[in-house]
DNA sequence: GGTTCTCTGTAACGAACGTTCTAACCAGAA
DNA sequence: TTCTGGTTAGAACGTTCGTTACAGAGAACC
């Protein structure tokens, strides 16, 4: 694989420099849990090897298969839970920082360029590409995206509430703006340009105040 | 990879029958351009293997590298560029069947949505799933996904202007528009429902009906 | 000291990966 | 007919894939 053909390609496809090196801290299990989130955001789920993932975390290949029995789809479900909670935290956080929810919605996107321009535009949305590649066809992943979604939703759901929207209105308010940051993140990833999110983040904003009675 | 552990992956992921069978009387280069891109729709770019290529558009394998000499990166942003020109097809139809712009956007939700209703929640964009794998490692297939883009955002500000939307207002709402409608379809092959389409729909609608003057 | 249980180091399995090579095939032109 | 150019069939290359097996390290408990 590695010949003059496609040298730039196996040059810069795998040996790429995680931003957060595996903690020797952390157990061994949780170890895994992270690196595998983090592998499979930059290059999805059939783009991320079991070897890669055990070197990377500096951990055992039969320490793999001994913490996830059923192996690599038990392990890739665990690292999007994993990604669930840590992309909450981040919407929460986001969404905290302004107490008028147009202007959280200008924060929130603000965050998502930061980290992605932070990362030379390599960590987008945790969980897409993985969502995209076993839709419909790993059951136990997909069912972990179900979630993430829905959970990810919530949160902004509970953000609108009691801001002059009507009740009705909240649940679609929060599927279009989950929806808008993943297009607009997966446009600012490909254009290596915060500007998809910032024109996003005062769409949003507009949308919302349209909503408030 | 196929024994008892991991049967149903296997047994769902390349048993795949694609929609439209490779067309006999189509050229045997087209054919390729074709099956890779619907193949990498569904399963990504990693998740596509040249042999499972070559296989389904009934051509030989020594023939993908007579018209792909430089291989797998090769067809694979042909494939790409493919798919631009077949999605900004089913875009113009849909822009062009109301005249009223924010009624478009539903047409345009409505008709994404039968799509992938009609391929059982498996065909979403082309390119999204490729475009997140490759993403600043595959300079070719970056820039088929980046002129794609910029090409489907240019069919919706055609359709902007003259419907009294202030011009300067015009290419960021493009830009919204096909981040909402990307986001949205992921939502929806997620979900297995148009609900998020829909919703799109209808908030693209409010959206842009804000902005005339 | 022994026993048990958890975890790891090492090697190997068959299959699939992308790619390369060469001998043939088969049209149309000479 | 022979030649030629584009196309293919088939086998093989080395590497990586996900997975399995097993012996041994290491601490904890008796």
């Amino acid at each position: 694989m590695c010949n003059e053909r496609s040298n730039q390609y196996c040059g810069e496809m795998n040996d790429t420099t995680l931003p957060a090196q595996a903690d020797p801290a952390l157990g061994t299990r949780e170890r895994l849990v992270r690196t595998t989130s983090r592998l499979m955001q930059r290059q999805g789920y059939e783009g991320t090897g079991i070897k890669q993932i055990s070197r990377e975390a500096g951990v055992a290949l039969s320490s793999v298969y001994h913490f996830f029995p059923s192996g690599k789809q038990e392990l890739a479900a665990e690292a999007v839970r994993h990604a669930d909670l840590e992309f909450a935290g981040i919407l929460r956080e986001a969404l905290t920082a302004e107490a008028d929810p147009a202007e959280a919605m200008i924060a929130c996107t603000r965050i998502l360029a930061t980290y992605l321009r932070d990362s030379d535009w390599l960590d987008g949305c945790p969980i897409t590409a993985t969502a995209l590649e076993t839709s419909g066809r790993v059951p136990d992943i997909h069912q972990a995206v179900v979630d993430a979604f829905a959970h990810w939703r919530e949160l902004v759901a509970e953000k609108l509430r009691g801001t002059g929207i009507a009740e009705d209105d909240i649940p679609d308010l929060a599927h279009t703006v989950i929806n808008t940051l993943e297009g607009a993140e997966l446009a600012a990833q490909v254009s290596r340009s915060e500007q998809p999110l910032e024109i996003a983040g005062r769409h949003l904003a507009r949308l919302i105040d349209s909503y408030r009675g």
